[in-house]
DNA sequence: TATATATTTGTAATCATTACAAAAACGATA
DNA sequence: TATCGTTTTTGTAATGATTACAAATATATA
């Protein structure tokens, strides 16, 4: 389950991405939390462990990985990006309430439409909004007191 | 085709806005060009009419109207929002080369998954990208040459 | 008209992201 | 290993969209 340190250098080389100590952490870091993180939140983490980090190298390395289609930008909040390290076609859902991202299954390639006849589409992005079930229960035991 | 002010005016008040002359204005502006403007868009072409014109009451206007769902926030661009006076179902595609926004209808009504069973949805974005036939077009005439 | 309330305006603050140049790390080569 | 050219990282400044806020202006009510 946990990728060893050499899959992950290895991911990088594949792609022409030369293994920096700081592209392999920031990539792990990916990996390990599957939660479409903030630049933020990546750097916040890693910190800890690299004191010298900088905000600057953890921008250039997900443009990066978005540059080598290793990384998706997520656009579903209005201020800030969030990042997935699944790359494979499914929807998010964003909770209104606790901001939590959800994945969802989708037939995205089978989502098409008349109008868009004779368009190259590149890219398809599904982004549902709402309060996730346990935001839901928390209202409901909230109203009952 | 063309809504009067009158009309206009008519359409905030039902929402229970006051129809100042700015919102009005701002209104009769999207409702006009329906070419998913950005606040930028609207005051460049606004201060025309209205010298004194501020950009805060361009944006103090569309969160009042995105408020009262009379307009939608189109999250589509990386760095700004668009803004949509057509606030029915439809999907969006951004052409990479020309920037333009084109609309299409697309079921979203019917865009389901099992995986949300418990989920509230409140709003659902239907976001393509790529490239228009226009600039399709265009690519393959410089080829030519 | 006088007064209270709502709206507009201008400016400052915020904050995510990018730009850029200096410092550090790396890689090849002799 | 020492050297030299290249890549990466780092820190800081700049950018730019959006929000905050208070003063000025307009509007409604009495
Ligand atoms: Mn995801
Ligand atoms: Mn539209
Ligand atoms: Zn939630
Ligand atoms: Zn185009």
């Amino acid at each position: 389950m946990v990728e060893s340190v050499k899959n992950l250098s290895e991911k990088l080389s594949e792609r022409g991405i030369r293994p920096s100590y700081q592209r392999i952490k920031v990539l792990e870091y990916l990996v390990q939390n599957r939660c479409h993180p903030t630049v933020d939140q990546i750097f916040n983490h890693l910190i800890k462990e690299i004191p010298t980090l900088s905000k600057s190298t953890i921008y250039n390395t997900v443009n990066l990985f978005i540059e080598s289609d290793l990384l998706k930008p997520i656009g579903i909040e209005d201020n800030e990006v969030r990042y997935d390290i699944d790359t494979s076609d499914h929807g998010h859902f964003k909770c209104e309430s606790c901001g939590k991202i959800f994945d969802f299954a989708i037939d995205i390639e089978n989502l098409t439409t008349e109008d868009l006849k004779g368009f190259r589409i590149n890219d398809k992005s599904v982004y549902f909004k709402g309060i996730c079930p346990e935001c839901l229960k928390n209202k409901k035991d909230n109203k009952k007191i």
